[in-house]
Order: structure tokens, then C-alpha cells, then sequence
RNA sequence: GCCCAGGUAGCUCAGCUGGUAGAGCAGGGGAUUGAAAAUCCCCGUGUCGGCGGUUCGAUUCCGUCCCUGGGCA
């Protein structure tokens, strides 16, 4: 591995529940830097305790960036968190602090570091009339029409994965060129930022035991389910966060769908498929450091 | 003590009338270029409770013992 340079920015990454906010924290109060987040659902206002943001607390001893900074309604995307976070990591410089990346959204990490391939991003209406097609003609058929366009991204994209058939398509429709072409072209070759990433990797026993006490804790003494309630009245009820895991539990929940313990035991797990996911990213990512607890940055 | 129902993969259970076993979940592995806490793919040998017996061959039949539920005393 190549000697990082000294104003690289450091990325704490790793799988959920592992410890990365705490280790954030410790470095940025030890080295007057301030944390900015690479969480896709913490960004959401109102989602507080199903995202496990930081408390009130740790807030207030180390400033945060894009957390609760969007509204629940609108859509966050990998590139419009790259522009954020860019925006984020550079007022944090001009003020002369170090800013600390943190964060376990993988693709956010990749595209912040090594950008994203040029082109337009997602158009809700030609998202919402291929899902209409699929609903109706089938995910088949939908993954022929991309054969007969973009035979390479067919080849690669099974007809089941409709919400990467729906992007390949959306993404011909709106440029005319093939998705596999640009990807080729791209391919992550961007050097955006010089950086240091440390992955955290605890054993995979204490790993599944932390998630499942904190999901465990949100439902039982954070009252999540009682916040998802409160995000209904205030008409969040179909908003992007609401479809991750624990806020999916927690609605059902409180709409009678399905009782307490299930609903616990249901995030329990699917957090833990969720967190090996996140682990099977990182381990492959360029330039990851694996780290192994006790956590240490020097 | 007697009667009944069970003891098969970590768990819940399938396994016509004998040819050494298979699903779901858990778990493991992987993919991932603007929804990513999303979406999708792959992976099942385990003294078929123990010991005898019948049989060319027993998870499957017989005997016996052990264990777990339920019932009767």
C-alpha cells in the first residue's frame, strides 16, 4: 500500500453496529475534526432512532455533516451525495479542521472517492412507467427490451434485479448510449480525493450479537415504533427511509401487520443479512484497510 | 405404572406400500456505477435417538431400551 499523504482524508467505514461512529468521534475530538457522514439513511431528517443516529449528545461535542440534513421526501442519490459531502469536507478545511469521513453506505464511500460514471440521474417517470411495464408484462420482458439495446448490461444484470435492468434502461433512454459502455469507460478510475480507508472488521459472533441488542433496544427503549407513528402524522409514511430495515418492521408494526417480538426478531436478522452485505463490499474495496478491535487510528 | 403421539441438517418439519434423505428458516459465500439499510445470485452428508433382529439391502418392518410431549391411573 502506498504511504498516505498527510492532508488524506480519513475514511472510517465498516459494517453497521461495528463501532464506527464511536471511533469517529474519539478521532475527531482527539484531533479537532469534525464527522462527516457517508450514511445513506441518516441524511433523512426525523429518522432518528432506526437509523441509529448519534445522540444529542455526541452531536453537540463534535460537529456532524450530512446528518438530518434532507427532508424525508425528497430522493438522495450517490451523486447528489457526492456533491454534499464534497461541499461538507471543503467548508470543514477552509475552517482550517480535519474532516473525518465515516460512514457504511459502500457505494456513497466508492463514489465520493473514485466518482461515478457521467450521465443523468434517476427520472421518477420513467422509473415508475418501467415498473408499470414489468408489473404487467412481466421483469422478462422487461430484460429483453434492455437485450435488444444493451446486450453487454443484459448479459450481466439477471431479469430478476428490475432495479438494475430499470437504471440500465432508464440510463439508454435518456442518452442513447448503452449503460455498459459508460461503465466501461468510467470505471472508477476517478482519483477525487487522496485518501485513507480503515475498514472495521469485528468477529462476525460479537458483530451479530451488537445488532441484535441495538435493534432490540430501538424497539424496546427508543421507542421506534412510536417514531414511525409520529413520521405517519407527519405524512412520511411512503418517504424513501421508511423502506429500510427496522423502519419496515416497525410500520408493519404499527399498522397491525405484525406483532412486537416478530417485528424485533425480523430487523434482528434482516440487519445482520444487511451488515454481511456491507461487510462482502468492504472487504473488496481498493485501498481498504481492514482493522481489528481494538479499534486504533493513529 | 399403563395408553397414545413423536424423536430426521443449528431450528421447524417432509419423507407413497424397504433401495443409505429434502424443503423453509437460520447460517455461509458472492454481485453491486445516481433507490444501495435498496435490489439480486449461489451453497443442504446429516451415527435419519441407542442397541439388536428380519432382509441381498432399513430412516422406512419387528423387538427392546432411552428421551420429549399429551392422556389415563
Amino acid at each position: 500500500m502506498t504511504e498516505a499523504p498527510p492532508d488524506a482524508l480519513l475514511v472510517i467505514a465498516g459494517p453497521t453496529a461495528s463501532g464506527k461512529s464511536r471511533l469517529a468521534l474519539e478521532v475527531a475530538e482527539r484531533e479537532g475534526g469534525e464527522i462527516v457522514s457517508a450514511d445513506s439513511q441518516q441524511i433523512y431528517r426525523h429518522f432518528d432512532v432506526g437509523t441509529a443516529k448519534p445522540t444529542a449528545d455526541e452531536l453537540r461535542r463534535v460537529p456532524h455533516h450530512l446528518i438530518s440534513s434532507v427532508e424525508p421526501g425528497e430522493q438522495v442519490n450517490a451523486g447528489r451525495f457526492r456533491d454534499l459531502a464534497d461541499a461538507a469536507i471543503a467548508q470543514v478545511r477552509a475552517r482550517g479542521r480535519r474532516p473525518i469521513v465515516a460512514g457504511g453506505t459502500g457505494l456513497y464511500l466508492r463514489v465520493l472517492l473514485h466518482g461515478v460514471m457521467p450521465g443523468p440521474g434517476a427520472s421518477p417517470a420513467i422509473r415508475a412507467r418501467i415498473k408499470a411495464e414489468a408489473a404487467e408484462q412481466g421483469r422478462e420482458a422487461i430484460h429483453r427490451k434492455l437485450a435488444e439495446v444493451d446486450p453487454e448490461s443484459a448479459a450481466r444484470i439477471l431479469p430478476r434485479d428490475l432495479v438494475r435492468v430499470e437504471r440500465a434502461l432508464e440510463l439508454y433512454e435518456l442518452t442513447g448510449v448503452p449503460a455498459s459502455v459508460m461503465r466501461r469507460a468510467h470505471g472508477f478510475q476517478e482519483r477525487r480525493h487522496p485518501f485513507r480507508m480503515v475498514v472495521l472488521d469485528p468477529p462476525r459472533e460479537a458483530l451479530y450479537a451488537a445488532i441484535d441488542a441495538r435493534v432490540r433496544s430501538m424497539f424496546q427503549e427508543l421507542g421506534l415504533v412510536e417514531e414511525v407513528r409520529a413520521l405517519m402524522e407527519k405524512g412520511y409514511r411512503d418517504a424513501p427511509p421508511m423502506r429500510s430495515v427496522g423502519y419496515v418492521q416497525a410500520l408493519a408494526v404499527a399498522e397491525g401487520r405484525m406483532g412486537l417480538e416478530e417485528a424485533i426478531e425480523d430487523a434482528a436478522r434482516q440487519t445482520r443479512h444487511y451488515a454481511k452485505r456491507q461487510v462482502t463490499w468492504f472487504k473488496k474495496e481498493p485501498g481498504a484497510e481492514l482493522l481489528r478491535p481494538p479499534y486504533a487510528v493513529a
